[in-house]
DNA sequence: CAGTGGTCTAGACCACGCA
DNA sequence: GCGTGGTCTAGACCACTGG
């Protein structure tokens, strides 16, 4: 392991914050995993136990890490996992009550991006991406219609993409092609159900609905997703809180 | 100024939070002000530096505080008014650009709540509250339908609810009614526009457009508005990031 | 230039979790 | 009892802002 740079414009505390999210990212460290202490830390870099201490604070505050005093420091599961857990990848949606989630594949291809999705994933011309195309279902009604498209680079074996029936889309990233997803950016307007579209969520054209739009980002802050999907109006109701 | 308790359970920098939290709440310093450097609080309270930086840092990070290298540590306007200042009061409605934002009241009466408000904000059987019903604008053209509906017994005068025009609802809540709106839950789902609907919003029955239900509270947590919106769906887009 | 916040060091004592 | 994180001190040098 390389040491810091003393004299570098960047600041110890950050290198160092760097270096942690290198090893997480690389897979040495895993969620429940004990990183190192302050002091050994303090040691491996040759840096003060103040500095090893605000590397790992503002990790805790960027929810990467969590620490237990007495204990030790350990790595956070991805914040998204806390939020958009198991079904929709949408943050605050939920329809009350145990829902039995279902997804169905209605395809998995390799296509060309539009320019809308090579813009949003920051693709190059010529970058092809999967697209994968589920219904999403609970208690065996279609709520949601949803597209992802993933760049080609990241899906090691797009066959591996089939398992999302028994595990999220970002449990799947994060076990099979070690991507950590960490944070989104969602936009959304309500719009009318196509006729195209009445087939799979078995309702009728011009009913009212939500267009979500959703570009996930790994650790290092680069695009790994961008997701269209179709919600149902009648179905779901968005809770958000302002503190 | 009593000093600080050095032999406390809790931190001298917790302790240092809350004086300069007090000092806030009480007036002394209000939003725009420069409160005392680092070097002058740790004469003043007899700490570290780090300590009192501590103090400080944690307020920036809860938005009470910020900073500016050289010049010195101010005081933050409330989170509140950073997300729902002046027009929507939805927290990250926007259609980018510099809109000239236009209220039109269409009504301010006394009536009965129907049960769901009664509910939202917490009332008992016989207490009425006011409706102010507005249209709006930017640009001259409408975005939204709104109707606020807010307890009798916080409206000392309703006649001051015509100030909307000029400055936003919260404002006034705080400058008249002495209520600082604090923090505040909403729903969403996406609506057909209804014929009665048409004629403000100038647009067609059957549009989509966004069913917005905003219950805001004070800083006691008692609940000082409900409000319903409609939101043009051909007008906007929602923005959230999940970080 | 003096004052501010930003970074960093080298110490210290404490409360907690665990063996 | 030892290692952990939590708090705190007393210094230091730097970059930035303003007069």
């Amino acid at each position: 392991m390389e040491p810091l740079k003393h004299d570098s414009v960047i600041p110890l505390y950050h290198q160092l914050m760097e270096r942690i999210k290198g090893s997480i990212e690389k897979g040495h460290w895993t969620p429940g995993d004990k990183i190192p202490s302050e002091n050994q830390l303090m040691d491996q870099f040759g840096v003060s136990r103040n500095t090893s201490k605000k590397a790992i604070e503002e990790l805790v505050q960027e929810g990467i890490l969590y620490r237990i005093q007495g204990k030790g420091t350990f790595v956070a599961k991805p914040k998204l996992q806390q939020s958009l857990m198991g079904f929709y990848s949408f943050s605050k949606v939920l329809k009350e009550n145990g829902l039995n989630p279902k997804d169905i594949i209605l395809k998995i291809e390799e296509v060309t991006p539009t320019s809308k999705i090579r813009e949003a994933l920051q693709l190059r011309e010529d970058e092809h991406v999967i697209e994968m195309k589920r219904l999403r279902c609970a208690n065996n009604e279609p709520y949601i219609l949803e597209s992802s498209f993933i760049p080609k680079h990241v899906v090691s074996d797009p066959e591996q993409l089939k398992k999302v029936g028994e595990i999220s889309l970002y449990d799947l990233f994060s076990q099979q092609f070690n991507i950590v997803v960490t944070s989104a950016k969602e936009a959304f307007e309500p719009v009318l159900i196509r006729a195209d579209e009445t087939e799979y969520l078995q309702t009728e054209e011009g009913r009212p609905a939500l267009l979500l739009e959703r570009t996930a980002y790994d650790i290092t802050g680069k695009p790994v997703e961008f997701c269209i999907s179709i919600v149902r109006g009648d179905r779901c109701r968005f809770y958000t809180e302002l503190t």
